[in-house]
DNA sequence: CTGTTAGCGCTTTCAT
DNA sequence: ATGAAAGCGCTAACAG
């Protein structure tokens, strides 16, 4: 069976409390008895139940993700920063996947809001904001990290990158190379355009600049490369003339990138893709994917810290804290970018 | 503060162990007390603790996943398949990322057999392989992944595939196709090949063929694309004759193709890409890459199987049972492999 | 310095 | 059908 403090206790002949202190390095506990209590317990292979030091402390050392679908490679890049973040400070950090299921959301934050943690990072997207807001309530908090709403006042805590900035720097970049006839790729599927704000502040920017682009060149594709190919295809054949096209995340950039291998169109000489997010697999690309690099490192960053805050109370949670990004979206200028084609 | 059954056996004028047979819906509770009691609840919140829970019963439905490199997307691919073979075992799943650090896989390997969860399983190669042993006696069953070592009696229990199988598998095609002057390219940075397994079986195969791979053109690399590319850029300006690269997983090939394209190399044209894994941008390359499919889903299955026997006692855990993957594993022919260039 | 005691929130016999 | 009480393993006053 599992070695308990009382185990140890009765074999050191003193009592659960004793061996309490000398495990946890209190000072109160003599040299030798501590000695003897660590020893016994390596003996034995004590193993403390963190179960219920939770309990009885009312809190555990650990923090939770949330992330929707973590084969979907921003994930996995997010939850490593927000890991380190996390262990810097002390705590350890479960990662949970939800599969998009606002559902096995639920449970999840359920779950971990049952005291399994103290605190939860959950990405925005693919949660319902009203078990996020109850959960708040509850008493655990949870902080949202790439909020996309452009409302002033949160339904709670989040933490998030200026992505109409962003986009508006994608089209810059676009429009200073000479571009005019640019095509779109945007995140959202049948229902709902999930980079409704990036869209916008690319279309702003351009329309600024006196370039309006075509609505049937604007065309909504699924979050994966498959997705991204396919609509560029699409979006390629239609209107062979673009000479570029702009995504509104890298991986749909990787798929533009890829319809136009296919389809035997230069990149850059012929057609410029710029994306926003700058994932790995954006340098690892042939040619490498030029992009509006966001912030992770410092969302994560942030991210922890105001949970830690929210958890001790040094933050108060009403009204909900929003915390933009302040350093601006940075460009970097790749090779699939380049001045169009003098026809 | 925080809604206990306390409160709500108080609200409802009955006591605790009422209003949990009533929230547990044991049949032992007339209709309209359960009524009352799930209205309550409702109104006030109640969220169950699940960590005092877990400490009354002495367990938790709750297993976890440690990897060591979630950035790597062969992780999150198979965490996916764990999390929903737990899921739909009725069990959470806690996915750990322990950087590659064997004192980070410890300290989480000692938290979560501290009765956060009842079971691990831990991908191969990040962990001490006694940590594991220890937590394992411990009494929390930690079952191994895609572990490469020949040995027949493994000191954990494991769910694997025959690498040497796929290696062979590969082998056998870039063979068939015609070709003879085969670079290789094998995970493992300085110190330690780790896909040894891989690289033997790949070598046996070409061997037995009459084909000897020149040594010089065996070269390792770090598991990433751009461990891949400047590997194979070095292998392919040494030895511009290879006619086909074998790389133990497909980071390195998805490497090998960029490295290719750089060097204005045609694939297949020119140079044959082969890879083992088949992860998901192995098909959302370009041009796509062939492989050689190891049974992720599968091992992912078996592994939450045995663990749950671990856990309930229908598996003996000693010996340590080794579970390989019996279907062989499956070679995804797609478009960056073809014949030889006749000179 | 060490022991006693109570209690974290929930489950679970055993009574009633 | 409901209540009383013990206990999961640990921590934290409070005593001694």
């Amino acid at each position: 069976m599992r070695v308990t403090l009382r185990d140890i206790a009765a074999r050191a002949g003193v009592t659960k409390a004793t061996v309490s202190y000398a495990m946890a390095g209190k000072p109160n506990v003599s040299e030798e008895m501590r000695a003897r209590i660590v020893e016994i317990a390596r003996e034995l292979g004590y193993q403390p139940n963190v179960t219920a030091r939770a309990l009885s402390v009312g809190r555990a050392p650990t923090l939770a993700l949330m992330v929707e679908n973590i084969a979907n490679p921003f994930y996995p890049e997010f939850a490593l920063e927000v890991e380190r973040a996390a262990r810097e400070r002390g705590h350890f950090l479960l990662i949970c996947n939800t599969d998009a299921d606002p559902e096995i959301g639920r449970h999840y934050l359920r779950r971990i809001a049952g005291q399994l943690s103290e605190g939860i990072v959950a990405m925005a997207g693919h949660l319902r904001i009203d078990d996020v807001v109850a959960v708040n309530q509850s008493g655990v908090p949870v902080v949202v990290c790439m909020w996309e709403e452009p409302e002033a006042a949160p339904p709670a805590p989040c933490v998030t990158v200026d992505f109409a900035h962003a986009a508006a720097v994608a089209a810059g970049h676009l429009l200073a190379l000479g571009h005019r006839r640019i095509g779109v790729l945007v995140d959202g599927d049948e229902h709902e355009l999930h980079h409704q704000r990036r869209l916008e502040g690319f279309l702003r920017t351009a329309c600024e600049a006196g370039v309006i682009i075509d609505p049937r060149h604007i065309v909504r594709a699924p979050d994966t490369i498959a997705g991204g190919t396919d609509s560029a295809r699409a979006l390629l054949t239609a209107a062979p003339s673009l000479s570029a096209i702009f995504a509104t995340n890298d991986l749909l950039a990787l798929g533009a990138l890829r319809a136009a291998h296919e389809m035997r169109i230069p990149i850059p000489g012929q057609l410029s893709v710029i994306g926003i997010t700058d994932i790995r697999a954006a340098s690892e690309s042939y040619p490498a994917l030029t992009t509006v690099a966001v912030q992770t490192r410092e969302v994560a960053t942030y991210a922890i810290d105001l949970l830690l805050g929210l958890i001790d109370g040094s933050i108060p949670a009403d009204p909900p804290p929003l915390l933009v990004i302040p350093s601006p979206p940075e460009l970097k200028v790749r090779e699939s970018t380049a001045p169009p084609a003098k026809p």
